[in-house]
RNA sequence: GCCCGGAUGGGGUAGCGGCUAUCCUCUGGGACUGUGGAUCCCAGGAGGCGGGUUCAAAUCCCGCUCCGGGCCCCA
């Protein structure tokens, strides 16, 4: 009986692993440069965390469980919520703003799809304790410049939820509103709003909103909700100096409560139905949390998504198979040992394998350079090094054998 | 949670009631015991799981599992 994985997770093979890696390392390189501090928070927390901040009904769509206490406990669906408590336990009398950054795997129970698993690992930021538009740019800036610097096609989208929230503010099915909203069912909507005699005016404002798509000059045909229109166009300024690429539609309202303001998303469009690789917004959660009102924005990125469609390959150490003999092979390790230290990746057989078998294998692992290290040789104080690629071999003393391999760089 | 499609050695496949389950690739070994990628030979390895129909099931039927596509959802 054959023991297969869980549904919807999934194992890494090192070339796999490799791309990750180094995708890894540019998103924390970038938000590093920012200002940004790695944390880290448990892999599973209180399901209150999660309902408080979502609903009961989210645990349905989580891995619950009870610890032999009987504490009822959640693998992390996501990070904010973790982050806001960590922030609210330990952090709110540091000084401000705090920059977080965080690489962390979640889990989701849901029917897996392509782009879609149990398990899955988001890359995220959050920017804490300042509600200025600065804020929103940054972060926005941020997440621009991460998946440019993965080489990933994408369209970025912000909105603002906040001036929709107030237009429909005191109405009654609001939530419903909302929800018609952001699956752009327009007909649907407007009979919906019909029914419920919702004010003219407010229709009118809801139906303005949902058209206006583009660039910062949508933002001069509204005329409510001044304060706000006028972040937007701030944020609009500092985007247009730093060169991103952006729409506004303010048609974005999304169901996640907790936003109140800007909101952004991007966009892949050849990755099908889920081609959301990237989240965020400015929301409020502190004092949900049993904190003080702190303002904070951040976004997440969707890693495995993102992997899809990015275009980056794994470092390339050079790699050298050391050939050893029966006679030879306590010298043959010395001088894997030396390749190594000299940042070489040395492989040695370790199968007993003739000579033919391990060139053989030292092609299949696409080694640059196979060094034989033979009887005759080593009595002259040299190793004979070939050139897998062109077949070339030449003696070459074992002092030297370092600078010689490095001198044949590419 | 709903609808649809699929599942044959590690990977890719043929067979679609009846020979020892086909072919390619792969892995190990050998021909060639100090010179790779070629060739040949030998070996290894498969019908997702469970039940039913039948003299006989990889093949037909049912359930389950997993994968893929689309919904719901996406905090």
């Amino acid at each position: 009986m054959k023991l297969e994985r869980p549904r919807g997770t999934r194992d890494f093979l090192p070339e796999e692993m490799k791309k990750r890696r180094e995708m890894e390392k540019i998103l924390r390189r970038i938000a590093e440069s920012y200002g940004y501090g790695e944390i880290a928070t448990p892999t599973f927390e209180h399901v209150e965390l999660f309902t408080l901040k979502s609903g009961e009904s989210i645990v349905e769509e989580m891995y619950v469980f009870k610890d032999k206490s009987g504490r009822e406990l959640a693998l992390r669906p996501e990070l904010t919520a973790p982050v806001m408590r960590l922030y609210v336990n330990s952090c709110e009398v540091m000084p401000k703003p705090l920059r977080f950054y965080y690489f962390a795997n979640c889990f989701r129970y849901e029917r897996p799809q392509k782009g879609r698993y149990r398990e899955f690992w988001q890359f995220g930021v959050e920017l804490i304790g300042s509600d200025s538009h600065l804020a929103d740019a940054e972060v926005i800036m941020l997440a621009y410049e991460m998946l440019k610097a993965l080489k990933v096609e994408f369209k970025l989208e912000i909105g603002h939820v906040g001036i929709m929230r107030d237009v429909l503010k005191g109405i009654e099915n609001s939530d419903r509103i909302m929800r018609l909203i952001d699956k752009n069912q327009i007909d649907e909507l407007e009979k919906f709003m019909n029914d419920c005699k919702v004010d003219e005016k407010v229709k009118d404002r809801v139906f303005r909103l949902i058209e206006l798509k583009g660039d910062a000059s949508i933002l001069e045909k509204v005329n409510f909700a001044e304060k706000e229109i006028e972040r937007l166009k701030r944020i609009a300024e500092i985007l247009d100096a730093a060169k991103v690429e952006y729409e506004f539609d303010l048609g974005i309202v999304r169901g996640l409560d907790y936003y109140t303001g800007v909101v952004f998303e991007c966009y892949a469009p050849n990755l099908g139905a889920q081609k959301q690789i990237c989240g965020g917004g400015s929301y409020e959660l502190a004092s949900l949390f049993g904190g003080q009102k702190t303002p904070a924005t951040g976004f997440a990125i969707g890693f495995d998504r993102v992997y899809e469609v990015c275009n980056v390959d794994g470092e390339k150490i050079r790699t050298v198979f050391v050939v050893a003999f029966e006679d030879t092979y306590l010298d043959a390790l010395k001088i894997a040992k030396m390749l190594r230290n000299s940042g070489f990746v040395a492989v040695i057989d370790v199968m007993e394998r003739n000579l033919k078998k391990q060139l053989s294998y030292a092609n299949d692992i696409k080694a640059e350079f196979a060094v034989l290290v033979g009887k005759n040789e080593l009595e002259e104080g040299k190793v004979s090094v070939k050139d897998l690629k062109s077949g070339q071999q030449i003696d070459v003393p074992i002092k030297e054998l370092t600078n010689f391999l490095s001198s044949r760089t590419v």
